[in-house]
DNA sequence: TTGACATATGCCTATATCGGCATATATAGT
DNA sequence: ACTATATATGCCGATATAGGCATATGTCAA
């Protein structure tokens, strides 16, 4: 087996940094999708692409505005990825956690 | 180009569902790979590699304690993604007063 | 209709994956 | 030294990716 597709979830989706780069710049509201390639930087078909795997694991919707179409956030499908990361929130809070950085520090300071 | 490794980061590590498994699995405690492949159901050399991703990525550590091998979670690798998820929180939980807080917020951490 | 603009899709290639399985390495016990 | 146990690594095959680039689809305007 191959590693699981892109779409198969939020977690899979959000992998790739540019879709971040996407769902951060859809968090300020709609965007066209030349909005978006010139704020990126990058070739506008690869930018379609990366919409259509977020609009198909569904954190973004479309709609059609004259020969625009204007993505949206949705955050609704994030919340799976809260919720489990949420859980561990102590774990980079908690005493001993707090400790090993700590030492760490120290080691980095022995330069 | 293809897909970022999975040992880029954390969140492609993550993208994993096995790996969330082991992680949430080691969030209880120190665990022996057996402990793990025993808890999975899945063939010891797959656990292995999963934990070796892990480690490459610095969400679990190892001990050596006789002929086992002890792995532990260091959740601080997981904070980026806690930062970055945190952001969205109010996507599925309020409408869209508080977006200008959350971009202000991801404008302060990823770059 | 023609042409400019906006976006999506198709093809290509290199690469990394995951699982299965065999095997190597390391340690403990007798 | 030999054997059982614990874990890691190597090789294989199938698959999906991301970027580059060409092109198709769709929409407005003169």
């Amino acid at each position: 087996m191959a590693r699981a597709a892109t779409t198969t979830d939020a977690f899979n989706a959000v992998a790739e940094p540019r879709r971040r780069q996407i769902l951060d710049l859809l968090a300020t509201g709609e965007h066209a999708v030349n909005d978006l390639v010139a704020a990126l930087g990058v070739a506008q078909p690869q930018v379609s692409k990366h919409l259509r795997v977020l609009r198909e694991v569904g954190l973004v919707e479309v709609r059609d505005e004259g020969r625009q179409r204007l993505y949206r956030l949705d955050g609704r499908s994030l919340k799976p990825i809260h919720d489990w990361i949420k859980a561990y929130e102590r774990a980079w809070e908690a005493r001993f956690e707090a400790m090993d950085e700590v030492l760490d520090d120290l080691k980095r300071q022995e330069h």
